[in-house]
This record gives structure tokens, sequence and C-alpha cells, in this order.
DNA sequence: CAATTGACTTTGAGTATTCAAAAATGATTA
DNA sequence: TAATCATTTTTGAATACTCAAAGTCAATTG
């Protein structure tokens, strides 16, 4: 079993570098709060365990078992994510720090009944993908309205927003997880959005909420 | 924050001794399967730090900022335990082990979260009790029905088997979780238990499935 | 009472992780 | 090309935890 310092250096390798990219080793130092003679020790560790390639004075990348294994922490995070926040009803802001401490602690057989019992859902509260347990992901990740193309439709996906009163708001115009939303307009100096429903009408809202609205 | 290393001699020191009581480190050495030299080094370390009062070639014992800090690690161990299993629906024989992990990755809020949305239950699935976020715990316990004495009624708290064909067995005599039973006769030759329902009626039932109505 | 026994303590050492500070490297600049 | 600079590597040391094995202590036994 790899320690949570092993894993969260694989994390980081990830986050940097995504599935292979090279990375230097002053970025991860200053990403996890180390040294950088500490990242090169724990750099050769990862060589000489198989879990990076490790290139003297120019950095390191994930070689696929580490990549599966930053995977799996990567799937352990965001499920503990969804758990924290749609069956215990945290808020969106704590789950971070909570899922950074759970990540390290779940079993495989225990992310396993997680999953099933969240119905396997596909992305986190965050829109982000969950990596299946094999270490695949779909790489096609939920974004915030506001950054698509206007005069899209989209599929919703997620509401960040977990207030009762915006979601209900929504579905008065018909818009719900699940439905379709278009982008008519982004008004950059006034920070109005313009929605499409699907009935066709158009609602404004503020760009902070729109950011909101995760589609697809 | 205390370790999980530190943390697992503090429920060692609970589990063998009590509140209050003496431990000879052969038996926390044995407990936790570590050589008695780590024992005492340990000892020593926990007595520096007031947790527990070390007396050298006798034992240690907790002292009250040990008790609570051991407490709190039981109480997370114990509300995973009911997490687990009734919302996760894990086996009962599954939990213990993935709770031992947990106990020392829940935030002090998640754990206030998880206890609340369980709704502050008093025991875990295996009939313990739950202590509270101050330390304190009631210590009337859930104990099987098998070990009151016989001709008593009580208080059904749980069921330890999780199979439907028992509890719905159970409930077709009128016997569920927050009911009463009785317990009319515990024949020791023949391993057989007679039950009294509420309505009066006798079963029978053996000794093994009666070890798992817990009874207050 | 001296020897034996069992329990505890000490010692020396190893692993994992970290830091600070000095040394090395390689690229850029003057 | 030589000096400078940023980055990486090495070194020596610290903390937390662990073990094996030798040493110490006190109680029991013959």
């Amino acid at each position: 079993m790899l320690s949570s310092t092993v894993e969260d250096y694989l994390k980081a390798l990830h986050r940097l570098g995504g599935a292979s990219e090279l990375v230097p080793f002053g970025r991860i130092a200053a990403s996890l709060k180390v040294t950088s003679g500490t990242v090169t020790t724990m750099m050769k560790h990862l060589g000489d365990s198989n879990l990076a390639q490790y290139i003297p004075r120019r950095g390191a990348r994930l070689t696929e078992s580490g990549r599966i294994a930053a995977m799996r922490v990567i799937r352990r995070h965001r499920l503990s994510e969804v758990l924290l926040v749609d069956i215990l009803g945290m808020d969106l802001e704590e789950v971070h720090d909570e899922a950074e401490l759970l990540e390290h602690a779940l079993s495989e057989r225990l992310t396993t009944r997680i999953d099933e019992f969240l119905g396997k859902p596909a992305y986190d509260p965050h829109g982000s993908p969950i990596p299946d347990a094999d270490g695949s992901i779909r790489e096609t990740s939920l974004k915030p309205i506001i950054e698509r193309p206007e005069g899209g439709r989209y599929h919703l996906m997620r509401l960040t927003r977990t207030d009762q009163a915006f979601i209900d708001w929504l579905a008065s115009f018909g818009i719900a997880v699940g439905g379709d939303v278009g982008l008519a307009k982004r008004d950059l100096v006034t920070g109005i959005v313009t929605l499409e429903t699907a009935g066709g009408r158009r609602i404004q809202i503020g760009e902070a909420a729109a950011a909101g609205l995760l589609v697809e």
C-alpha cells in the first residue's frame, strides 16, 4: 500500500503534468509546500518504485502505473465529495479539505460501496469527472455555462449552488438538472448573462450565479 | 493534533484499562502487536504529553485528557460504523476494519455532521454506546437478550442480523426494534431460547439468533 | 538466601519523511 | 568567454515510529 505522502506526490504530479507531462521539481515543491531537496528525494523514490520517470535536473512524469495510482486517489477524493455534499449535506466550500483526508482512508471495498450507493456518479460536486475503478476517465468534463460559446444550447448537469430558492427559481422557468439551457448572451460589461430556456424564453442572471450552472 | 499511532495507543489503554485502570505494558504490546520496547517508549511519550500516567515497571493509565482523547476516537469509530451499516448498507462483519481507518480521518466538523445526519444515535451497530462530543457516555450499554436474566421483559434496541427474512419473521410476531420482548427461558442444554412477545405468545429461537437481539 | 523467571527498559539501528544549507549544474547575460 | 542566476542535488540532521537483543529489576521458588 502507498503511504498518504506518496499519494499526495502522485496527485501533485497529475495535477501539474496531467497523464504524462514532465513536471519540473520546483513546481511540485511549491504545490506541496516542501523544500526542493525533499522533492528530489521523493522523485528518486517514485522512480525506483516505477511510479514516475525521474529525469535528473529536468523533472518527472507519471508512469502508467503511477497514473493509475493517482487516478485511484482522485476517484476516492471525488466520490468523498459527492457523499459529503449529496448525502451528508455539507457545503461545497467545506468538502475539499475533508476529502483530502478521506481520500487516504477509504479501502477499495468501501470506495466501491460508496460508488454504488451514490449510483456511480460521473461528476463530483465541482463538475470534475470521477475516474472509474480502473483509472479511466471521461475527459468531457463539466464546465460553467459562462465558459461556453454564446448562442449554444447545453445539457445542465449540475448546480453548484445549493440554496433552494435559487433552484426553485430556475425550475420555475423549466431549468433543472437533466434538462437543457441555452446561453443567449454574456455581457462582459454589465456582468449580466442571458439564458434561454428550453421553451425559448429568455431570462437574465448575474455572472456569479451563472457560474453555478455546470453544463456538458 | 494527535497522530493516528498515538490515538491507537490511547484506544488500547482505554480498551484494556477503562477510564483509569493501570494497564501493564505487556498487554498493550500484545494488543497492538508491537514489541515491549516500543510500548515503553510510547508510554513515556504519553506521560510527557499528559495523556497518560506512566509508572515505571508497573504500567500506565489514562489521565483525564487522555480519556477524553480516547473517547473522541471511539466516538468517530462508532459513528463511522453506524454510517457504514445504516446508510451504506455494509455488512456488520466488514465495518470494524473500515472504521479503524476512518476514525483517524474524520475532522471534528465532519464528525458532528455525521452525528446529526444519523440522528445522534446512542449505539453503534454492535450495541456499544456512542460517546458524546465531550467524551461522556451513557454506561447502560446494550446487551444481547441471552445475557439478561430469564423472566425479564426488555426493550429491543437493535438487531445485529441484517437479513430481511429474520427481521420479517420476528416482525410477524410483533417483535421489532423499538418494541418489547421477554426472555421466557434459556435452555443451556439444547441451546434453544424461548422469547415472549408483547402479546404474550411464546416463540423459540436458537441461541446464536437470540444473541443478535440487543436489549436495554 | 541465592537462583530462576517474567516483565520492563535500554541500546543500537532502520525506515519514512522532512528541513536547512552548502555544492553542483547548466543556461543566460554581459 | 566569464560571470551571474535559477534550479537541482547533496549532505547532515531532526522527528516519529519501529524492531531485536542485551540489560535490569523484582518477585517467586527451591
